[in-house]
RNA sequence: GGGGCUGUGGGGUAGCCUGGUAGCCUAUGAGGUUUGGGGCUUCAUGACCGCGGUUCGAAUCCGCGCAGCCCCA
């Protein structure tokens, strides 16, 4: 139980998102910022739904035989400098150790921005022969990119936690295979445990990873009508193969390079699953990663204390799967409580006075309904069997709101014109390109800094035959998504 | 990259223009009274971002630094 109290949200997410966001971060205690620009303390609240976040993703590619492993947190410079589009597109927010105490360092280190260099200096040791492949590992751990944008808490900041996984295989085909299994499982985390829908697809060449042949992402929509990318997954091809040496005997005796993958889910996510569910109350977390599920108001009166107090210890133990808090603090009045959980995000209240005693009954709040006429009753006897269903329907209610933001922020444009105007009103819109890179910049300059999110996979849904790049009127190629971005 | 604004107890603010006692709300600790949607009350704790300058005297004026926010590219 926690000993600080804070007071409410003073501004709306309506009204004014980014400092809703700020105040619903910090009075809920899931960060608080840190003396070091743009790294935030990742406060117990928002870590444990990170380590639970790790848990089930972690199980799901154990399933499908990825291993964890531990690379060392530096890069020599060299190593780095292997594959130029790679170090290229991460050089300028690169930090270097340079020294050990006083002494200048010969050859000076990074701290990874992500870990291909080092990873695959290694895998060109260990690959030799196609008996060697696959080889599948991943790692949860941290990464530094000295961002020079303005830090958001989860957002972006210049230190977050992820899984790195890196994959590496005999040829393409299993590489398509690799793709559709990780990002399921991405898919399914996000839908089933963050309650959150999200746009599958594939980027466009000016914003794919630097150094993969492709990339593919989860677009998510965020209140304030920014799209936020979630998890991706790269195709290397054979890029870094030949950049690093991971090359391998074929059966007919033959050296080829091989074919990976990387593919990661950072704590970004977890900012973006606050920001959607929350509300001007505080926190909505979706129950199935809330470790606290229930929180238990006894209604205190001098005379019926210790009555009341005795039946919702019962409870509290009958309850113990819900993990249930039971907030017994006698200088606070319920109403205080009542807020205070419902800033903290607890799915389920449970208030038990004197008149619910009567009843042999105990008053119910979904975290997702907090207005005071939307409490019921529920019997004492039923409350351990019903709590499972009560849980799942919040679940449901958080991914359908969730999936009503998505939908009502996508739209189509042919035009530049009409997607300037699904700009301006804040949405993403569906367009055909031709996929130039000078194309992309027309797009960025005349909406105002809108760029290409992601391409959905299912092209054949969207006739290009006839259709035109919305920026140079040229024979179009695909389907796109175009919005403003996070 | 360019421009603007702001740093006051743990959080939010007043005071700054016009230099002289740092006020309020909240939180925290102890007590009393209360308790079905942020109750009342007593006492206590706790702050001028850093460095330098001007001055008898600086939160206030000036310079530099650091940090944060906003707008534009």
């Amino acid at each position: 139980m926690t000993k600080e109290t804070q007071e409410g949200l003073t501004v709306t997410k309506e009204g004014d998102f980014s400092e809703w966001y700020q105040e619903l971060i910090t009075k809920a205690e899931l960060a608080d910022y840190s003396s070091v620009s743009g790294c935030i303390v990742f406060r117990p609240r928002a870590y444990q739904i990170w380590e639970k976040t790790k848990s089930v993703i972690d199980k799901e590619f154990k399933k499908i035989g990825i291993q964890n492993s531990y690379f060392p947190l530096f890069i020599p410079k060299k190593l780095l400098a292997k594959e130029s589009k790679h170090v290229e597109g991460f050089t300028p927010e690169v930090a270097w150790v340079t020294h050990a105490g006083s002494t200048k360092l010969n050859e000076k280190l990074a701290v990874r921005p992500t870990s291909e260099a080092i990873m695959y200096d290694s895998y060109s040791k260990w690959i030799r022969s196609h008996n060697d492949l696959p080889l599948k590992l991943n790692q949860w751990n941290n990464v530094v990119r000295w961002e020079f944008k303005h830090p958001v808490p989860f957002l972006r900041t210049r230190e977050f936690l992820w899984n790195e996984g890196h994959n590496v295989y005999s040829n393409a085909k299993d590489l398509e295979k690799d793709r559709k299994a990780i990002m399921k499982i991405y898919q399914n985390f996000m839908k089933n445990y963050m309650a959150l829908p999200s746009l599958p697809g594939k980027k466009s060449d000016k914003e794919k990873f630097a150094g993969a042949e492709a990339t593919y992402s989860f677009e998510l929509m965020l209140p304030n009508g920014k799209a936020i990318q979630g998890p991706d997954y790269h195709d290397d091809g054979q890029n870094f193969a030949q950049a690093y040496d991971i090359n391998f005997l074929d059966k007919k005796g033959n050296t080829q390079f091989a074919y990976q993958s990387t593919y990661a889910i950072t704590t970004r996510m977890l900012g973006v699953m606050f920001a959607i569910h929350s509300d001007n109350s505080g926190l909505i977390i979706p129950p199935k990663l809330a470790k606290n599920k229930v929180v238990i108001v006894p209604i205190l009166f001098d005379k019926t204390k210790k009555k009341v107090l005795k039946k919702a210890k019962e409870i509290e133990k009958s309850l113990a799967r819900f993990s249930p808090i039971l907030d017994e603090r006698e200088d606070y009045t319920p109403g205080w409580k009542f807020n205070e959980w419902e800033l903290k995000g607890i799915p389920i209240r449970i208030e038990i006075g004197p008149k619910d005693l009567k009843n042999k009954s105990v008053t119910i709040s979904k975290r997702t309904q907090p207005e005071k006429n939307k409490k019921f009753q529920i019997k004492i006897s039923d409350l351990e069997e019903q709590l499972p269903s009560l849980l799942d329907e919040i679940q449901d209610e958080l991914y359908k709101k969730a999936k009503k933001l998505l939908d009502s922020s996508k739209t189509k444009a042919k035009t530049i014109a009409e997607l300037i105007k699904a700009i301006e009103n804040k949405k993403i819109a569906l367009a055909p390109v031709c996929g130039k890179v000078e194309c992309e910049d027309i797009i960025k300059d005349k909406t105002g800094g809108a760029k290409t999110l992601n391409a959905p996979l299912n092209q054949k849904k969207y006739a290009i035959k006839g259709k035109k790049c919305l920026a140079c009127n040229k024979k179009a190629k695909y389907h796109i998504y175009i919005g403003k971005s996070y």
